[in-house]
RNA sequence: GUGGCUGUAGCUCAGUCGGCAGAGCCCCUGGUUGUGGUCCAGGUGGUCGUGGGUUCGAAUCCCAUCAGCCACCCCA
C-alpha cells in the first residue's frame, strides 16, 4: 500500500499499548508531584520567539539551530516551545504571582519541539514532565528538587539512575573562572579540534559538553569549577550535597557537568541511566536565580528540572513498540451480532450495562466464530450473542468465557446476569 | 549539517548468475446450518520507496532522489 501521507520526520503517533504505558507513568508522576507540593500549569505551545531568545540564550544550540520558528499572519515571529522554563516564568509574571506567599511550585507535562536530528529516544516533538519552584534560594530546596526528580523515576520503577550534581557559580564568581578557563584553553589550542574552537569565545563552558576524549582529558587537568566558587556559592553547594547525602539520594558530584542553557546558576544536575546505546540523559535541571528578573520581574530565585518522557519510557522497557502486536483496549463484555438488525437490538438492550462495564458491540458482520475470537483477544469475560431469534424473542445469549457456559437471559435480568459473571472472578 | 546501514504483502523477511513476485505471521471464509485460545483446508492482499538509465528482459546492475534506523554534533 502506497502511503499518501506520512508523519513528519522526528514526530510520532502514540497509540494502543504505547499510550497506556505513557498514561500509567503520567498518573504516577501526578501523584508524586502532588505529594511534593506541586500544582499543575499549562501554558501555550506557541510563544513569541523573543521569549526563548532572551531566556534560553543566543549561542545555545537550541535557539541557534533547533527552534520551530515561523511568522504569524500579523508578521510577528512565533516559536513552538523548545522547553518550558521560559514559559513558566512568563506565566508567573503575567498572572501577577510575584506577591504570592511562599514558594510557587508548578509541574507541567506536555510536548516540546526541537528541530534536531532524530534518533533513538530523541524526537522533534517530544514530551517533558518537569517542575519549576519560584521564590526560594535555599539550598535545601535544591536538594528537595533533586529528590523529587529521583522520586519520579522511582515511581515508575526506573532502575540504575543516578543524579550528577554540580555548581556553576554565579555572576560574582563565574567570570573569574571563565577568564582562567579561556586562558587555559588558548594555551592548549593544539589539543582542541577545529570544530570546537569557536566555543572558546562564545561559551567556554560548553567545551565540557564535548565528547572529544582529548578535550575531556585536558579539562580534567584544569581546576574544577567547584574550587573557584565564591563563599556564598560554596556554602550553598555544600549544603546541597550534605542534604542529598542525609536524604540518601544516590548522586555523584560531577564538576564537568555544565548545562546548555544560559540561565542556569549555582546548582546544576542531570539524571542519567546506565545504558549502553540509548540516550542516557533522562532529565536535567538547575537553579536560575536571575531569569525572573531578566524577564522584567522582581529578583526571584528559582529552580527546576525536566524529564524526557520518551527516553524514560525507553529506559523502562527496551522492547520496541510494535503496533501490529499491540492488543486493542480491553473490554468486559463483547457483543457478537449476526446482522444489522441484531446490532440495533443489542445496542439498545446493552445500553445500561455501560454504566458499569466496558462494552464493545461488534458491527463488522463477520462470522460469529471470528467475533468470538475477537472477544477473546479483547479479554472479555462475557460474550453476548444477538441474532435473528434474539431480536424476535427480546432475550439474548450470555456466555461466560471462564466456564464456557451459555444461557439465555431476558432484557430485564441482563444487568444482574452480567454482574454475576463479573463478580464470580 | 556529516558519515554508515536499510527500503519487496498490514507485519517480519526470503528472493541464487538479470529470466513468471515468494514464505511465515495477521486478516477473511469454510470444516462446525449461529459461538473463543488448538487443528485442517482455502482465500484476500504487491506501482518490489520514487524517478531516470543499461538490457531482448531489472526486485536484482548503474545514477539520482526520498524515507527509516544508527552514529557524530547537541540535548530531554
Amino acid at each position: 500500500m502506497k502511503l499518501r501521507y506520512q508523519r513528519l520526520r522526528g514526530f510520532q503517533d502514540i497509540l494502543l499499548e504505547k499510550i497506556e504505558k505513557l498514561r500509567w507513568c503520567e498518573e504516577r508522576w501526578c501523584e508524586v508531584l502532588g505529594r511534593y507540593g506541586y500544582g499543575e500549569i499549562r501554558t501555550p505551545i506557541v510563544e513569541p520567539t523573543d521569549l526563548f531568545l532572551r531566556s534560553v540564550g543566543k549561542g545555545t544550540d537550541i535557539v541557534d539551530k533547533e527552534m520551530y520558528t515561523f511568522e504569524s499572519k500579523g508578521g510577528e515571529s512565533l516559536t513552538l516551545r523548545p522547553e518550558m522554563t521560559a514559559s513558566v516564568v512568563r506565566a508567573y509574571l503575567e498572572n501577577g504571582l510575584t506577591r504570592q506567599p511562599g514558594t510557587m511550585k508548578f509541574y507541567y507535562n506536555g510536548p516540546m519541539f526541537r528541530h534536531d536530528q532524530p534518533q533513538a529516544g530523541r524526537y522533534r516533538q517530544f514530551h517533558q514532565v518537569g517542575v519549576e519552584a519560584l521564590g526560594s534560594d535555599s539550598p535545601v530546596l535544591d536538594a528537595e528538587v533533586i529528590q523529587t526528580a529521583m522520586a519520579l523515576f522511582d515511581a515508575v520503577g526506573a532502575e540504575g539512575v543516578t543524579a550528577q550534581v554540580n555548581s556553576i557559580g554565579c555572576p560574582e564568581c563565574r567570570p573569574a573562572f571563565l577568564h582562567d578557563l579561556k586562558d587555559f584553553l588558548n594555551d592548549n589550542l593544539d589539543v582542541i579540534p577545529e570544530n570546537l574552537k569557536a566555543r572558546i569565545d562564545i561559551n567556554p563552558l560548553r567545551l565540557y559538553d564535548a565528547k572529544d576524549d582529548g578535550v575531556a582529558k585536558l579539562l580534567s587537568t584544569f581546576k574544577p569549577i567547584t574550587d573557584s566558587l565564591c563563599q556564598g556559592c560554596r556554602d550553598h553547594h555544600d549544603v546541597v550535597l550534605r542534604t542529598l547525602e542525609s536524604l540518601g539520594v544516590p548522586f555523584v558530584s560531577n564538576p564537568a557537568l555544565m548545562r546548555g542553557l544560559d540561565y542556569y546558576c549555582r546548582t546544576t544536575f542531570e539524571i542519567t541511566a546506565r545504558s549502553g546505546r540509548k540516550q542516557s540523559s533522562l532529565a536535567g535541571g538547575g537553579r536560575y536565580d536571575y531569569l525572573v528578573e531578566h524577564c522584567g520581574g522582581p529578583a526571584t530565585p528559582a529552580i527546576g528540572f525536566s524529564i524526557g518522557v520518551e527516553r524514560t519510557l525507553l529506559h523502562l522497557d527496551d522492547k520496541p513498540f510494535d503496533a501490529q502486536r499491540s492488543p486493542q483496549s480491553k473490554v468486559d463484555v463483547y457483543v457478537a451480532c449476526t446482522d444489522i438488525a441484531a446490532q440495533e437490538f443489542a445496542l439498545i438492550l446493552v445500553e445500561s450495562l455501560r454504566d458499569n462495564y466496558r462494552v464493545e458491540i461488534d458491527t463488522t458482520g463477520r462470522s460469529l466464530k471470528a467475533q468470538a475470537k475477537s472477544a477473546n483477544l479483547r479479554r472479555a469475560k462475557v460474550m453476548l450473542v444477538a441474532g435473528e431469534q434474539e431480536v424476535l424473542s427480546g432475550a439474548i445469549q450470555l456466555k461466560n468465557f471462564a466456564t464456557g457456559e451459555q444461557k439465555q437471559v431476558d432484557g430485564k435480568s441482563l444487568s444482574a446476569a452480567v454482574q454475576e459473571v463479573m463478580e464470580g472472578e
